[in-house]
Order: structure tokens, then sequence, then C-alpha cells
DNA sequence: GATGAATGAGCATTCATTCAT
DNA sequence: CATGAATGAATGCTCATTCAT
């Protein structure tokens, strides 16, 4: 593991205990075993080491995304799949899932280098086209409501899963999850 | 207005525009018009602004929330409610939400106080009676996943609200969100 | 116990556990169950609070040294008397003794109120008169080196006392050390 | 001299003037030329400072000290060496001295660093195992009055002469305290 | 690429004291 | 005599960032 590598890895464990904004660079600097001139040298700023996590995250995770939609047999198919790769990459990546999920608001502008923009753009693209391909009955619930309904209860789930607070396990709640969200969305048609 | 009522009025603007961790408390004792003294005479310090804010916002939603379930008539109306009372409370308590809905894990600990910690343990009673007492299709769900299918989507939906990127109405989200709720939990049985 | 005595008591108190410069006052409120408003209207302010402490412990050891000097029978008598009324009273009054043994160089002036140095005024003139009524081998020491030699070893000894940490009983101790300052002296003749 | 000396410098002065509790670390960083940020660099904190000051003065103390003892003919050579060393070290090093001698039971646990622990630990044995070798009267008199014996005229002496209340030169009080200290400890055989 | 000393604005908080009730 | 809300100057300290070596 290189010097780069190194203080990837000593960041997210500090983001996820302290959070992003609070994360004391000189925790990083400590763990990664790096000089902190070594960090300015590689990220630029604090916020360039949480947009490097963030940006590479991001992109993991929106391509095993985009794989299931392209693989889905039909929109049902796609929903739970969705689902099912959601919670399975907060499974494989539970300090990176805590820091995407816990990023507020105010921290969004920090995390938005150009990198994320530009990968968010590639994404809804993609993303849009294949919900408009379903038609009925995806198209109709209102566009701003679709991704509440089919990630919400994941996206709360995960929040409990990550904090050690669940029992159920995280595969059968992205069965039964996936099959709720689905189950919802068809009944509207 | 008296002077604890117009701190707590100021820092819910200040929390609600930096976030608490980094709201500065001078920027408090301006809007406020208090004394940097007088803040810390009453609060202790800038979480326990934050305390109070969040204890009161607890009380009030645990309460409408509570006095839903008890005029429900079956689980269906009981899940509606909860979704729509949710909604509306976000409705009107826009800065109040946002301060619920951005506190992370890390400052969970600081904010829980003993009155928040009393408030959670009296309403989980009467919840968890009310759940027993709905018998199927609500004891089908495992415990862990009921909340995150009931607000889960309300809370993504409420999160994109509240920072002004959603089309669809709050009260037309609610009724389509908890029609969705019920619809799923009731295909269960 | 009146208010007045409450404080006081909580005070010394304080003082002990903290030291006077940093004892905060909120906490000799809290402790005496006074209110702030009536600390300073008896007291004035912290120092007023030391002060009137500092006061009743030196005109009350002051009185007991000038007994002690008035029923010697002679130099030795009177020496051995010294030393043995000093640990005598730390022995009696263990917080208060460990409030003056450690009052500094930088506190002196906060402490010196009116009433104490007049009460220092009174002593040093009866005092005084004592020691050139004695003739030698008292007055071949030199003035500024009496005090040390005479209590010097007792207030090393009080100070560990104080502190817990000596093993030799406090009356043991002040056979030992008054027997050892009158040889000493004795010795010069 | 560089930045940690300059810093070490400045406290000194400082300390003294103040006290170590009442020291602004403002004035400190005013009159060393360095920035706050290079103070707490390489201090970590004000009692940081004190604690190094503190720690070089011991050193140097004991290191002589023990010089003083080692090289020491008899029993009585060694006690008014000790007196004498003590008093020499004052009379060079006033503001350390005053420092020293100022340091109070609340400020000692803040000072005592792992470092000073050590220095403590390692000056006991040899100290004591010098003792040992002298038999009577040294081991006549108990352990825990030695040390009140030996120096606690001098450190009264010491405690007035850095305040500038004494007249007896350093060196004249120095024979004196010493002959005495250690005729009143022959006398015990 | 790496190091770590240096910087200084910015912050939360403490605390003695006042005074209207 | 008693109360406690209000005051605001003062202070220690954190922390991201720069830059000479």
């Amino acid at each position: 593991m290189n010097r780069r590598q190194a203080i990837l890895a000593a960041a997210l464990a500090v983001f996820d205990e302290y959070g992003v904004a609070a994360a004391p660079i000189n925790e990083i600097r400590a763990r990664s075993g790096a000089s902190i001139g070594s960090i300015y040298h590689h990220f630029g700023s604090k916020e360039g080491i949480a947009a490097a996590l963030y940006a590479d995250a991001i992109a993991d995770y929106q391509a095993g995304a985009l794989a299931v939609l392209t693989s889905a047999r039909d929109a049902g198919d796609g929903i739970r799949g969705i689902v099912r790769h959601f919670l399975e990459w907060v499974g494989e990546h539970r300090e990176l899932a805590g820091l995407m999920l816990s990023v507020e608001r105010h921290e969004v502008r920090s995390l938005a280098a150009e990198s994320v923009a530009e990968l968010n753009r590639e994404f809804r693209r993609p993303l849009a086209d294949w919900i408009r391909a379903q038609g009925e009955p995806l198209s109709a619930l209102p566009a701003d409501l679709l991704l509440p309904v089919v990630l919400g209860p994941a996206r709360a789930y995960a929040g409990q899963w990550v904090a050690g607070r669940t029992r159920t396990p995280l595969k059968r709640a992205a069965e039964l999850l996936g099959d709720l969200a689905w189950s919802g969305i068809a009944g509207l048609g």
C-alpha cells in the first residue's frame, strides 16, 4: 500500500469516526503514517481526500447499479435488483456506506467536486432512459417520488444496519424490501 | 418572546443554515440579541441549545403521532395516518425538520440528553402496544423493518423537500406514500 | 449555620480543592446553597471570602502564638512552644492550613486586606519585643534567618502532612522539630 | 536561540511575573516572538511549557545534588553541601527557583509529566543509598523528617530571598543554615 | 515526493460581577 | 437579605494550510 492508499484508508476510518466536517486532519496524518505535507501534496485539502473517497465510491456503486438495470428482464427485476444491489454494496463497504449515508446537506457542496458532478451527470441519463423504457406503472409515479419509494426503505434500514442496530440479516432485508418496493409500485397500475 | 425563546429561535435558524456542528455561537448571539453569557446561563453549551430544540421537537412530533394511532380505526388507517402526520409535521416545521433529519450519527450522543432518552422510552411502549394490537399483517414484518418500510420513503422525500428539490406537493406525496406503504404491508398477508 | 457561615465553610473546601485563584465562585455557590447575589452581598468579591477566612485564621493562629511566648519561661521554652503551637494549629485546621501554606507570592496582594495588614502589624511588635528580651543566643542569628530556622522545618513537614504524605505523627514531629530548632540556635552561643 | 528556546525563556519570565495559572499565553507569544500555533506545536498546552521548564530545572538541580553527595567526605560534609547547593542553585536560577518554589499542590499533577516522575524515581534511589550508608546519626531521624530538617530552613529563606525580602546574603545564609542543619542532626546521636 | 515547523484567524467557553426584582 | 438572569471581556486552544528544506 503506497502513501496515497494509506492516506485514503486512514481518512475513511477517521471520517467514519468523526464525520467529515469534524475530522481532524492531524488524526489522518497520525493513522496513515504520512506527514502533513505529504497529505497536502496528494490531495490539496481535507475535502480533497473526502472527494477522492466519495468519487471512487460513487463510481463503483453506479457502475453496479447500471449493470443491474442493463441485465434486468423487466421492470420488477430492475427495481428488486436496485434494492438488492444497494444493500449488497452497503454490506461490502460498511465504512464507505456510513460515510455516504451521513453526508449532510451542509457538506454536499464541499464534496461535490468536478469528478463527482460529472459522475452524477453520466449516471442520470441512462437511468432516466431505463425508467422511460419501462412505461407503466413506473411512469405512473411522479419522478421525484420514485427514488424515495424504491430506496427510501433500504436507506433507512441501511442507516440502522451501519450503526449495528438491526436483527434482520442484510440479505433477507434486501429480498423483503425489494419485493415490497416493487409490489407497491406494481399496485399503482 | 423572552430571552430563552429568542435564543432558541435564533439558534434554529443558524443551525438550519450552517448545521449544528459548524454553527458559530456568535451568530446565535447576534441574531438573538442575547449576550454570550446569557446563552450559556440558559443552555450551558452550544449542544445544549440543540438538545433543547431537539427535545421540544421530538415531544411535539411524538404527541401528534400517538394521537394519530389512538384515533385510528384500523391498521391501514394508522399506517397512512403516521405517514401523513410525519409529512405534515415536516411541512409545518421546515427548519426544525431539517435539523432533525440532518442530525448525524456523530451528533446523536451529544443531543441524546436525559429528556430525549426519556421521551423515546415513553414513546416506544405505546407504539409497540399499538403494533401488537393490530395483529397480521403488521406483525408479519420483522420489527426492524417496520419503520423503514412505513417512514423510509417519506423521510427520503422529506429530505429532498426540505432542500427545495421536489415538485410533487407535500400533501399529494403524503397521500401517495401513505397508500404505498400500506398497500405494500397489506400485500404481505 | 447561617448563610455567612455556610458560604465560608463551602469556600474553604473549594479553595482547598482548587486553590484560591482557580476556585470558581459558582462552585462555592452550589456547595453553600446560597445564591450568587447573596455571596456578593456578604463578601463583595471572591477575594473577600478568602480574606475573611484568612483573617480569622491569622487572628486565631497569632493569638495562640502570642500566648505561647507570653507564658514561656525562657527562650528554649518559647522556641519549642512556637513550633509545637504551629503544628498543633495545623493539625486542628487541616483545610485552613492547606490554604495558608499554599498562598503564593502572586496571591498575597489580593489576600492582604486591611484587616490582615492590621493583624500583622499588631503581631510583629510583641514578637520583636519578645525576641529582643531573650538576648543571646537568639539575637546572634540574623533576624531574617530566625523564622526560617524556627519554623522552616515545621512548615516543610506540615506541607507533606497536609498532603497525607507523612508517617511520623504530628505530635512526635512537633517535639522533634522543636528540640532540633532550639538545639541549633542554642549551639550558636 | 531557536524558537523552542525562545518560548521557554519568555515563558519563564511570564510565569515568574504572573504565576503559572494566571499567566496569559498571549504574553508568552508576544515576548517570545513566536506564533500561538508554534507554541502549541512545540508544547501542546500552557502546562506543557511549564512542565518542560520544570523537568529541565529538576534534572539540573538533581544532577548537582547527587554530585555533592558523591564527593562528600562524610555525613556532615554531605548535609552542609546539600544546603549550600540548594541555595547556590536558587541564586543562579532566580526565576526558575521562584517557579519551583511556588508550584502548588494544585498544579503538581499537571506538571508531573512522565519525564518528571522518571527523574524523581532515578533521584530517590541514590539518595536513599547515600543516607543509609551514613548510618547514625542520620538514620536516627525519621525519614519523613530528614528533608524538612535539612532543607526546610533553606527553603523558607529562599522563598523570602526570591521575593527580595532578605538582608543576609545568600552565601552567608548557606553557611549558617548548613551548619545549623548539621549541628541539629549531629546532636541527635 | 516527503517533511514538519510555522502561521494566525476563529471558536467555544469560563467567570467574576452587576442589578432589577 | 436573597435571588438569578444578564453581561461581555478575556482566554486557552484547534485546525486547515503554507512553505522552506
